[in-house]
DNA sequence: TGCTATATGAGACTGAGTCTCATATGTGCT
DNA sequence: AGCACATATGAGACTCAGTCTCATATAGCA
């Protein structure tokens, strides 16, 4: 996972610093999603020396990369997930916090009807859906 | 729009008092979406002596109702829009700001695929679409 | 009119993210 | 390998949105 990240990044003009790499094994480690605070812990947990901007310079980067995404989960909390850098959309578990990507199922039909009802011209969507994934189906309320 | 406001409050079981019958008024008047910020401001200008925390109780309170949404608009801001308490989505104009509502229009087929897909149990479902309102379109870029 | 649950204002506080700027360091070039 | 310089970094102040606390005020009922 961080091998892949770094090797985005350096294919995209940017280079491979030391916070960077840092940064990257941290990510892939936590693997699911995570808030930028609990990024900014890990890194201060191993007193790596790294600022809280060049945290948030880094989410951006690979926002702007496409292999990261910030997810509002239900309740106003916000979250950073690494997924695939194609359209998709987040299926969030509202018990556990799990995030699996879903890919595009028909909802061009969707924006086509919205656009046609409203005069608007559409140029992007977003869509989140919050349930419980299947680990959580088992557990009793 | 500021009387409907306050009949459904009233038939809430909320008390009406003198600040939620002048905010009620400022939202009614701005008829569009705003940040709470544009709110507090308006509130100021006034000197009604209205404090923060008042006017964001207010907008929970709305927002429990169901009257009120809070909408993420591309670019991280944060808006209020008054809507219907139906289920519906929001059409954002990413020019003027303007928001429309449109009605569930086929997004049932969509989480239908999402859960089948991935196994997640889908309780509920967010859809912001974001383009160009129709006067917009008019504008050249 | 009086009582009491509910709402309010002021301002401290939190969390998330941004900005600035002096310093450090990858990277391409030689 | 060594250099130059564009790019990245760390520290911390700052902003913005929203929350919390608590003493005080008040709507709405009896």
């Amino acid at each position: 996972m961080s091998e892949q990240l770094l090797e985005l990044l350096n294919g995209a003009g940017v280079r491979l610093t030391g916070p960077r790499r840092e940064l990257a094994a941290l990510i892939g480690k936590r693997g699911g999603h995570f808030t930028a605070a609990d990024l900014i812990a890990d890194a201060g947990k191993r007193r790596l020396g790294i600022g809280r901007a060049t945290v948030f310079r880094f989410l951006d980067l690979l926002t702007e990369q496409g292999v990261m995404e910030h997810v509002d989960l239900p309740g106003g909390r916000h979250a950073y997930v690494p997924c695939e850098p194609t359209h998709h959309h987040h299926l969030v578990c509202t018990r556990c916090g799990s995030v699996s990507e879903v890919e595009d199922c028909g909802i061009d039909s969707v924006t086509a009807e919205a656009a046609r009802q409203s005069g608007f011209e559409i140029q992007s969507h977003r869509l989140e859906l919050f349930g419980r994934c299947p680990k959580c189906q088992k557990v009793k309320r």
